[in-house]
DNA sequence: CTGAAAGCGCTTACAG
DNA sequence: CTGAAAGCGCTTACAG
């Protein structure tokens, strides 16, 4: 554990540091016997290579960045966790990269991101506009760092792979679950912020309520509990409704919360659906019924499909979408 | 925005590459007409420094690590974000490393810390042990890494300074809070797994309940929802309760739940909190009370502090601890 | 205030 | 299979 150079090592081990670089990176190049002489003084002077070094002669950093918004959403925790598993086993360090939301930053980030580097990009904001996207190609074209979208899609591109569950299919499932139980009024609650992901689940529910000709209501709140209880609560003063699927778990049962105040049954008078199937849809009373999404696997898989990206192998497909549950509890009959 | 490096910038510059060097980094001891020169041309060339070749010359690299024990847990998304934000305003970037649970796991993560030359590190594991501890501080003293412990402490030490709130007397004063109301049966319910600021939850619980003659009663189950929803019914059968406070918000609704289908009433029959005030203890019914922990800052306080320890500025305290407040709802009354 | 030059610790053709 | 040497793109004493 001190701080041996290469020179240390090849001059303890009696070989020239080009040995001892091979013996690390090429040990099929050195010989058995020098290689294992090597090994043997690297492990005994604790020798690590100097990732800067290493960086600048191979111009590879064996690092990938992580582009995440505002880290406290629940997805976004466990998909680090996802890739963080993955990135551990082809041994890839993690730059992690949270944006604000000032205008500008983006872009700082991603000068950075390319000054930095990195081998690979994992983006997990899916609230990605067209400048966004664009900027985003630039870079993969210009300076050929392969990008990866983790749990959001882009719509007109194929060149930018992407990984994900279909939402749009899930929107449409979790909306004909509560058709066929015989709801009528049936509300999707998204956000305000558009996010790529949102928009799709709105479209599957748009596609589910049309095809059983009901009239579709999508209302827009905040994901802060304080502002979309009031939301709710006028809510309650002006609409017939007897379905509800929240965008997300927190506000599906941020609205139960509401909702039981204002005296509703449940799933009596409302069937209640959200999505993620977190610890949020597990703890409420009655438990939540929601789309299950995977989301620790949708970060694993992004980060697997990031180092075939890497090593430039070939991809069997750009859009890798995995599967999801219905996960039908206490809110829904 | 191409691949300009300082030769190209001092080239067109018509100045050598010291001098774009010193008008980066020591502008004052470039003249004012030459600084405005070169910076205009490295914004014309969109010039970022390789970090590579400045990290390897300079032996910084303006990039901390940060160790955290899995990432899904409320708090660490929490204290990422505080962290990113502070990291952000002085420039450095953020290398993340989530720890699995094998044995030696953290010991290479730590070697591989030290080879990236990061210039400091954040360490949010509270499940540290006297081992791992003495690893750290090698660290510190022979690689002259600075360290900072956020949101844990280690207790014989005050060479690793760290940030966080005073648990043993947050645990103490919701103690004594439901001890106010009258509770004479009053659990702990901790978590099995050996956390640092759990201890010190606990040891603030003895004291009140020692201080008021009370018998102490600690339980410990798992931060797992099926798991501890078993313990907490079998719980019930064997034991008289009127007062639960739990380590984790998340823990304390998974109580209550238990709780009520075993027709408690709350906070009639038992009085219950939590820690944290995460949004499971907003989101809960009814509402849960408990100790606000301010994690954000306790993040970006842990960072800013990081900043003072890598410029050798002095330190005022090396145990910095936060403000934090009882915010009672409607689990106790 | 500015420049020439050494050096940071590696990788990688190129020879042999 | 192994070594000598150039080079990656910066920083920083040292001179001037």
């Amino acid at each position: 554990m001190s701080k041996a150079t290469i020179y240390d090592v090849a001059g303890k081990a009696r070989v020239s540091l080009a040995t001892v670089s091979r013996a690390i990176n090429n040990p099929e190049k050195v010989k058995p016997e020098t290689r294992e002489r090597v090994l043997r003084v690297i492990e005994e002077l604790g020798y690590k290579p100097n990732a800067f070094a290493k960086g600048l002669a191979s111009r590879k950093s064996t690092t990938v960045a992580v582009l995440v918004p505002d880290m406290s959403r629940a997805s976004m925790a466990e998909m680090m966790n996802g890739i963080a598993d993955i990135a551990r086993v082809y041994k890839y360090s993690v730059l992690l990269y949270i944006l604000d939301n000032e205008e500008g930053h983006e872009e700082d980030v991603l000068k950075e991101i390319v000054a930095a580097q990195v081998d690979g990009i994992l983006y997990l904001n899916d609230e990605i506009t067209a400048k966004q996207f664009d900027f985003l190609r630039t870079i993969k074209n210009d300076y050929k760092i392969p990008i990866v979208l983790t749990n959001t899609v882009y719509p007109e591109s194929d060149d930018i792979p992407s990984v994900s569950i279909d939402y749009e299919k899930a929107g449409y499932e979790i909306t004909k679950k509560l058709i066929d139980e015989g709801r009528k009024d049936i509300f999707m609650v998204s956000t305000v912020r558009k996010y790529m992901v949102n928009d799709l689940k709105e479209a599957g529910y748009l596609r589910a309520i049309e095809a059983a000709s009901l009239t579709p209501r999508i209302m827009r709140t905040s994901g802060r509990i304080a502002i979309n209880t009031d939301h709710f609560n006028e809510f309650f003063r002006d609409h017939k409704v007897d379905g509800v699927i929240a965008v997300r778990d927190s506000i599906a049962v941020s609205f139960m919360n509401v909702a039981r105040q204002n005296h509703v049954r449940l799933p009596d008078d409302i069937s209640v659906a959200g999505f993620q199937n977190t610890k949020y849809a597990q703890l409420a009373r009655p438990q939540l019924s929601c789309v299950d999404v995977p989301i620790y696997d949708i970060g694993a898989v992004s980060m697997r499909l990031l180092t075939k990206l890497m090593n430039e192998e070939s991809l069997e497909e750009t859009r890798v979408t995995l599967e999801h549950d219905l996960v039908l509890r206490q809110t829904t009959r």
